[in-house]
DNA sequence: CGCCACTATGACAACGTTGTCTTCCAGCGG
DNA sequence: CCGCTGGAAGACAACGTTGTCATAGTGGCG
C-alpha cells in the first residue's frame, strides 16, 4: 500500500480511501492511485483490514464427516449458496467421524475468527465449544444434536421416517424386517433404530434384536450381515438401510445374492430410481437442511439473540418398487 | 492477550511465549499463564499472527464448478487430505462454470492471502492471474488447462480415453455412434469430441456430425437429443456420454425408451456397476487428480521454482456390459 | 477584507501478534 | 567483593490496514 502511495505521490491513507470507495477523493487523484494499483498489482490484505476494523472476517466454517460423501457435498453446496448470498466464504473440513479431529477443526476455525460455525458433530461432547460460543462465535448443529450443550440445531425426522418405512413394509406383508445401520454412536443411526423399534411395536410385529446390525458400513461388514440375515431357518424378507452408505453396500451385496429381499433406504441417492427394482427411500431435502442451518447461522451472525432453536425437517417415503415387493 | 497477561501478572510478550511454546519461560509462570488462558477462554488470533510474521496463512483455495457434484466433491476430498497433511485449511468455492464468478473467487482468495490456489477453470482467459502469480501465489490448474497463460496443469487423457471408447464400440459391431457431451466451451468436452472424431477416423467409420450433440446437459436437452438420434431411418446404435452428468440424464431418458443403444460414459460414477445393464465407463482416478494437483501446489508453496509442469493422468476403459451389446 | 464552510489530503494511533533488544537478578569463579 | 554468565521477563516496534483528528487551500458571503 505504501508502494502504491509513493508511486501515485499521495499518502497511504488516500490509497486506503480509493480502495474503499470513500468519497472526498479528487477524481484525478483517484485515477492516479488506480493506475498505480494496477501497475503494481496491489491487492488489499483482508487479514490486516479485519484486524484493524475488528469486524467480521467474512468467513464461516463448515465441518462434516466427509466432504466427498454425496450427502455432505450436497449440504456443502446449499451452505455455500447461502454464504455467497451473504458475501461470505466457506472453510470446509472433514471430521472423519472423529471427535478429536472435529475439535481440532473447530478450534482452528475459531483461531481464524470465522464469523460462525456449522457442524455435523462427531460425538456427544461439545463442552469445548462453550467458551467459543460465549466469546461470540455462533454455532449451529446440523443433522445431529449437540449432545451436552444447548445450541441451535437442525435435524430431520429420523424416527418418524423409519416408523413410516416399517409401516410400509408391513403393509406389503413383511413381518421379518432387518435393520442395517451405521454405528450406534452416531446420533442419526441411534434415532433411526428407535424409529425401527417403534415401527415394529406400532405395527404389531415383534422387535427382533437379531435382525439389527449396527456397524460402520463397509463392503465386508454389510456383506457379512446380509449373508447372516438372509439365510437360516427364519430369514428376513425385507431390509431397511439406515443411510445412503449402507444402502450402496447393501445393493452391491444383493446384486450377487440369490434371495432379494424388499428394501427401503433412509436417505435418497442418485440413480436410486434407475436400479432394478428402483429403490424406495425415505427422502429428505438435504439442500433444505443446509439452507435452514446456514440461514439460522447468519441470523445469529447478524445479532439474533433469541433462545436457541431446534428445527426438525420432515421426511417422506418415496415408493419406487424395492419396498413394495411381497415376501418370498 | 493483554487480559491474559494482566490476570497472570506477566507481560503480554510472556503470554506470547507460552502460546508459542518458546523455551525460557519459568514453569511456574507458564502454568499461571495457561490457567489464565483457560479461565478467559483466550484463543490466539491467527490473522494478527500471520500479519506480524508475514508468513503463510495456512490456507489454500479450491475453485471447482460445483462442490455438490460428486466428481468435484471427490476431488475436494482428495485435496483436503493433502492439505491436512501439510497442516493447511481449504477455502472452497463453486464457479458455476461462470468465468466472472471464478475470477471473483480467485481475487477474494488472493485478498485473503491464501498460500496457493487450485482451480478447475471456467473459461480460457486467465490473464488476470498473472499479477497474482507474479506476486507469489502459486496456481495449479486442474482437469482443464489455463488457456492463455503458462501454469502448472493436471489433466486426464481425454482424447485417448474417447478414442478407446470408440474402438471398443466398433469392435462390438457399431458403426453409427452418437456423441453427447457438454457445451464445447468446456475444455474437456472439446477434447473428448476431438477424441471421438479421431476414434472414428482411426477405426474406419465415418465421422458424422449429425450424431454429435454438445449442450449443457439437462433432462430436457439430453432427452431431446436422444429422441432425435435414436429415431429416423438411420439411427445411432451406440452412445458415448461425455461426462457423468450427461450419463445420468442419458440413463434416465433411456430407462423409458424402447430402443436401448450400447453406451459408454466418460467418468465413472457411483452405482454404474449396479444398473441394468451395468454401465461401461472410461474411468479415471479423480482422487489421484486432486492429489497430484495438491502435491504440485504444495511443492510450489514450499519454493519449487522449476518450469511449469503439465501432468496428464491415464484413463482406462472399464467394460461392464452396456458397451458390449451388439447393434440392434 | 475577515470569517466560515467545505473539500481534499495527511499524520498518527490502534487492531493483536511476535521479533529484537534490553533489563534485571541469581549464581559462580577468581 | 567484583565481574561475568545465563536465565527469565519486559519494552518497543512492526506487520498492513483504517478510524479519528488535524491541516491546508478555496470560494462565498456579509
Amino acid at each position: 500500500m505504501s508502494d502504491v502511495a509513493r508511486l501515485a505521490g499521495v499518502s497511504i491513507k488516500t490509497v486506503s480511501r480509493v480502495v474503499n470507495d470513500e468519497p472526498a477523493v479528487h477524481p484525478d487523484t483517484a485515477e492516479r492511485v488506480m493506475a498505480a494499483i494496477e501497475q503494481l498489482g496491489f491487492r488489499r490484505n483482508l487479514g490486516a483490514r479485519n484486524l484493524r476494523r475488528g469486524s467480521t472476517t467474512g468467513t464461516i466454517g463448515l465441518i462434516v464427516e466427509d466432504v466427498g460423501n454425496p450427502f455432505y457435498s450436497e449440504l456443502n453446496r446449499a451452505v455455500e449458496r447461502i454464504a455467497t448470498s451473504f458475501g461470505r466464504q466457506v472453510l470446509t473440513g472433514s471430521s472423519e467421524e472423529n471427535s478429536d479431529r472435529e475439535r481440532e477443526l473447530v478450534l482452528e476455525f475459531c483461531s481464524r475468527r470465522v464469523d460462525g460455525i456449522l457442524v455435523v458433530p462427531a460425538g456427544m461432547q461439545h463442552g469445548y465449544l462453550v467458551p467459543e460460543m460465549r466469546a461470540g462465535t455462533p454455532v449451529v448443529f446440523l443433522d445431529r444434536p449437540a449432545g451436552d450443550i444447548v445450541a441451535d440445531t437442525v435435524l430431520v425426522d429420523n424416527i418418524g421416517g423409519t416408523v413410516e418405512a416399517v409401516a410400509h413394509l408391513v403393509k406389503h406383508g413383511h413381518r421379518r424386517i432387518a435393520f442395517l445401520a451405521d454405528s450406534p454412536d452416531i446420533f442419526t443411526a441411534g434415532e433411526r433404530l428407535r424409529g425401527f423399534r417403534e415401527g415394529c411395536v406400532r405395527n404389531g410385529i415383534p422387535y427382533d434384536e437379531s435382525l439389527v446390525v449396527m456397524r460402520t458400513p463397509t463392503a465386508e461388514s454389510v456383506g457379512d450381515a446380509v449373508r447372516r440375515l438372509l439365510t437360516g431357518p427364519n430369514p428376513a424378507t425385507a431390509v431397511i438401510a439406515g443411510n445412503n452408505r449402507v444402502a450402496v453396500h447393501l445393493l452391491r451385496t444383493l446384486a450377487h445374492a440369490r434371495r432379494r429381499p424388499a428394501m427401503i433406504s433412509f436417505d435418497d441417492f442418485e440413480l436410486a430410481d434407475l436400479l432394478d427394482p428402483p429403490v424406495s427411500v425415505i427422502a429428505h431435502d438435504v439442500s433444505a437442511l443446509g439452507r435452514a442451518a446456514a440461514e439460522l447461522l447468519f441470523a445469529r451472525v447478524q445479532g439474533d439473540q433469541s433462545a436457541p432453536r431446534k428445527v426438525v425437517l420432515p421426511v417422506h417415503l418415496v415408493a419406487r418398487g424395492s419396498g413394495e415387493v411381497a415376501p418370498s
